[in-house]
DNA sequence: ACGTCTGTTCAGGAAAATTTGAACAAACTG
DNA sequence: CAGTTTGTTCAAATTTTCCTGAACAGACGT
């Protein structure tokens, strides 16, 4: 019996018949991620365990996605880090195994609230920032400058409006509340 | 009187007091635009734009971003192509002037219906490719492979129910209607 | 029609990100 | 404790992306 569980039909044929479904799967979601910013690779690994009933070893998903054995450390940590992916200890088992965690809504949920919100609130800050930077300079300006300082103002304020309110919006998606777009829309029309 | 309009304060004071707090908020849209998936030309540019009471001509812009003209011609079009900019005329006038659209609003709805739709699509279509693989390879299967792709093809059910409710997401997101997130989640339970 | 001004395209080069192989470290086996 | 096996880290190399300067093309004024 071979050290991992099913992972090939005939000892001599080294690719399973769907393995072709199973690439093709990876390579969409890894397209997806890739476009969400992460690497290209978390996508793959993840789905490739996401389809496999059983957890699996690094040495398994380096020969199903042709990976040296580095790339898929350095990845499949990023995927622990992220909890989109879980270490599975077996008894008697020398190799960690791994499982994908299979609440897609889950992760969503966690790199919103992580990624998403911390670099709303940065921007947040730079036009808060750029506000104030704004009012100190605006003592030494002559007339027609100051009105430009003051038409760059308003604009900040509109910019951290619609900041702001993206940011309620990512937390009411955190939360699993309901989200109306229009609060977006209206962010942005005159006080 | 200088070509563009009031560009600085004094001929020989060439930033003018403002500037600093101009770049920083410029770069912090920069970040979220790259972050985004652009580049992080554009959003710099759509800010000095967005930020500037007057139409802007593309040699300003390169002198306040420190950029060289293709560079400028190359992001610029691009945002131009997103409608995230305006070619302005001005008669009499030889250059041509820019100027930001500046509904936030109305451009965030532009791309989420032109660029995350039809990325969502094409990954529903991956998985229902590889779905159909999978299907066709099922009967040359042993009972143990079979079981295995059994397994597989309800994991990419569960996907495409996902990419589905995401799609369905996105479509009222870009028509300003309510979202509710719990959608995703009740995706991916068991039918 | 010619020269000038403006914007775009392109090939080359610089910078950034990814990937790899090898060295290292840690955990287990006999 | 020595020898394996497994996983991580690092520098180098590759690939990719981005940026520039120069050549090109179009529009305008004279």
């Amino acid at each position: 019996m071979p050290t991992a569980a099913a992972k090939q039909q005939n000892p001599n044929d080294s690719k399973p018949l769907w393995r072709e479904a199973e690439l093709r799967a990876a390579d969409a979601m890894g397209r997806l991620m890739e476009f969400w910013g992460f690497r290209r690779h978390m996508g793959r690994l993840w789905t490739i365990l996401y389809l496999s009933p059983d957890p699996m070893t690094t040495a398994d998903l380096a020969e199903t996605l042709q990976l040296s054995s580095s790339a898929v450390s350095l990845s499949l940590g990023e995927l622990v880090h992220w909890g989109a992916v879980r270490k599975i200890w077996r008894p008697g088992e020398r190799k960690d195994f791994y499982q994908a965690e299979s609440s897609v809504w889950k992760l969503l949920r966690r790199v919103y609230e992580r990624r998403e919100l911390n670099l709303i609130r940065e921007a947040i800050d730079a036009f808060a920032d750029a506000q104030r930077h704004l009012e100190e300079a605006r003592g030494e300006l002559g007339r027609e400058d100051r009105r430009r300082v003051d038409y760059m103002h308003k604009r900040l304020s509109r910019l951290s409006a619609l900041s702001k309110a993206g940011e309620r919006l990512v937390r009411l998606l955190v939360a699993g509340r309901m989200i109306n777009p229009a609060d977006l829309q209206s962010a942005e029309e005159e006080e």
